[in-house]
DNA sequence: CCAGAGGCTGAATGCCTGTTCAGCCACAGA
DNA sequence: TCTGTGGCTGAACAGGCATTCAGCCTCTGG
């Protein structure tokens, strides 16, 4: 179509080029879809290449997938490894500068964690790690509560977090912004929603001594204040 | 295929039966791979009835997905209405003792929200409305803490619980239970891990004080505690 | 200047999709 | 007992899918 073959630059570089111009444009559709509804023709025609040359770089469709997933897992790697190298650099500002190019990693990572799979299940074991990594070594300083499950605590907010991410639609609608569909600057509700969250927790201690016992020994008390916290699965 | 008439039913109630068989069906699947990887087919298959049959009675398949919303919001809808009228009996045990029955649902609710659309952004609304009204009885009744916002908080819980429920697979391998894969028997270290986090917050009071006035004034101070509250969106 | 290599394409292939059509079978009403 | 109605089907259809193939065009190495 397009086939414009770029003047002086080198065969290998053209071919990286287009290779990763594939990459990128699966990664963009199946973020944006859902890994199972995107056409090879969809992909190719986003990536201003014919169909044929994306199954004689990556075989087919799977390998494609397959691709896609290394390159997810490389890039955060590659986004990691930059914050630890900025060190004290690596500000607030910092991170949510960098926040718009990695909106469509971060949402083909939340599909693929859907589906599963050997290599995305590997790098949500990584980036538990990291998790429980930075929550233990805040609560050394004093800012994170230590919690009597750090891992099982850091999986959940990153499944929350992630998860929260994946209804970025709802969320834009339901408190008018949302960090996969708006600039930094307009995460303001989006911030101060999830710290009134976490900062200062949802139940009062009394409700938390109160419905732990009536989970433990659930027989003995009739009435059903623990719903809030339920409300995910049942409601 | 298998096609067997049932003896002495009247035809009225063999044809709501296929049908409902159909969306039985359609939304188990439509919850399993997501609503654009689900073929006519396959549907048919599971409910064991032939492909133009189900575009008989919805008059294509984009037709059956919006009796699947209908259906959806109908069985939510039945469900509230249920609790309200069970009242005191509407008990923790009589809400787990149901979740089995509405876990297709549930999943096929996470999914249409991706998706959005009216019908299931108007029945979002309704779920966020009922949430607001839940947490308002509870922040009375001294068992929750008021928020600052009541409703983009239980927006943001709602958001939080459903998202880490379309993550299940990996929740069931990263605490090693999940309320979409094991009975209510086995939720324990799920509901252990959402309380710590609901009950006492993730943050200390100095952290959110501190993060607050980085996030309003952001080019004051150079580290970055807040990393954990972001890492949903960016690492 | 002349092969050879390789990125890249349009056209062709066979499979699978949603949908249409004509007709079957069981039941209801006369 | 006959006739109509309606749930339901297999077969047929066009269109779209992933994939294969033969060949083009540009660059590289000699």
């Amino acid at each position: 179509m397009v086939y414009h073959y770029g003047g002086a630059r080198g065969a290998s570089a053209a071919k990286r080029e287009a290779k990763q111009r594939i990459i990128d444009a699966a990664i963009e559709l199946y973020a944006e879809h859902g890994l199972g509804a995107v056409t090879l023709k969809q992909i190719a025609a986003l990536a201003e290449v014919s169909a044929p040359l994306v199954i004689h770089h990556f075989g087919s469709t799977s390998g494609l997938r397959t691709a896609c997933d290394q390159e997810a897992a490389r890039r955060i790697y590659a986004y990691k490894t930059m914050a630890v190298a900025m060190g004290e650099q690596f500000t607030f500002e910092a991170m949510l500068r960098q926040s718009a190019a990695h909106r469509p990693l971060l949402r083909y990572l939340t599909q693929a964690l859907m589906a599963g799979g050997e290599e995305v299940d590997a790098l949500m074991d990584q980036l538990v790690d990291d998790a429980v990594a930075y929550t233990t070594d805040a609560v050394e300083q004093g800012l994170v509560r230590p919690s009597p499950n750090e891992r099982h605590r850091a999986a959940m907010l990153l499944l929350q977090g992630l998860g929260a991410m994946m209804l970025h639609r709802q969320m834009k609608r339901l408190i008018g912004t949302s960090p996969m569909d708006d600039p930094p600057e307009e995460w303001g509700p989006y911030i101060l929603t999830v710290f009134d969250i976490y900062a200062h927790g949802v139940f009062t201690p009394g409700a938390y001594d109160h419905a732990l016992s009536q989970i433990t020994a659930p027989s003995e008390a009739p009435s059903a204040p623990p719903q809030t916290s339920q409300r995910g699965p049942d409601s």
